[in-house]
DNA sequence: ACAATATCCTGCGAGC
DNA sequence: TGCTCGCAGGATATTG
């Protein structure tokens, strides 16, 4: 599941392996996940264009190119991009195939196609579905531990949805959320609004670390997840309750409880987190 | 106004 | 062995 931490490892793993490479010709296998414009049309105008820069935002990966055009991905749950030779054989899943001026190819690789691709023009990021909205990055300066008091105090319902609201933070997913509950000690389950001022501290300073970490190790390759390289991450064997569920806690053994909260799996310790 | 649920999709493991 | 079923979850659409 690429959040934050996996989309930035594909970012940076990408980035050197496609800058100031030409995009030759695009190749769509399976149309449904270009958004906009038509797969037609998108092949039509994004041959030629030059990749100025590949960004991130939240979950979305954005490559800038020549003339106020960009290419905008989300991975969703199992997309990849992959650099590759144009010999290597075509993966199973493969939707979108650019072949890039160096010899090389990207392709994006999707089971469950649930990706999202679109071609920007003018710079006009507004044509994103969800972009736009984004809350700030957890990792950024203007992050801050007060601006995460005032969203906490106007937000009802449980504080694991908060986390997943993409319109408050940026990039938190489901494996991350459960991870940095942990970490600060919080129970999913609790209203926001109630949380004491340490409390506060102890999530923002849970949501940096975590993510951080997240980077550092490459990513959690629990399922699908590999980076531009085809590499994995070794996040997962760092995880302290998501997959766990069943299991003792690792800080003090009482059985990690498993929960759906905001829809989704949630694996929590009873005992520590509160 | 907000929260819970359904939806898209495929692979995988459990159970029979 | 081979089938069905439930589950995994990002984000939007729909229902309550």
């Amino acid at each position: 599941m690429p959040e934050l931490p996996e989309v930035e490892t594909v970012r940076r793993s990408l980035e050197p392996q496609v800058l100031e490479q030409t995009i030759l010709e695009a190749d769509v296998y399976y149309g449904g996940i270009i958004k906009a414009p038509d797969p037609h049309t998108f092949c039509d105008r994004i041959k030629g264009r030059r990749v100025k820069s590949v960004l991130r935002r939240g979950k979305y990966l954005i490559f800038t190119l020549d003339l106020s055009t960009m290419l905008v991905i989300h991975l969703r749950m199992t997309g990849q991009l992959l650099v590759c030779g144009r010999e290597a054989p075509l993966k199973k899943h493969t939707h979108l195939v650019f072949r890039l001026s160096g010899g090389q190819e990207l392709r994006f690789i999707d089971i469950r196609k649930f990706g999202l691709v679109y071609l920007v023009e003018n710079n006009d990021m507004s044509a994103v579905k969800g972009l736009h909205t984004l809350g700030p990055e957890p990792l950024a300066e203007d992050f801050t531990w007060g601006g995460l008091a005032e969203k906490l105090k106007k937000r009802r319902g449980a504080l694991k949805a908060f986390l997943l609201d993409q319109s408050q933070i940026a990039g938190i997913g489901n494996i991350y959320a459960d991870e940095i509950l942990f970490q600060a000690g919080l129970h999913p389950e609790r209203k926001p609004q109630d949380l004491k001022p340490q409390e506060v501290k102890n999530l923002y300073a849970a949501i940096r670390f975590k993510l951080q970490e997240g980077i550092d190790f490459r990513g959690t390759s629990i399922r699908d997840y590999i980076d531009a390289k085809g590499e994995k991450g070794s996040f997962q064997n760092r995880l302290q309750v998501y997959d766990r569920a069943g299991r003792p806690c690792m800080r003090c053994g009482q059985i990690l409880k498993k929960k759906v909260i905001a829809g989704r799996g949630s694996v929590y310790c009873p005992n520590c987190q509160t």
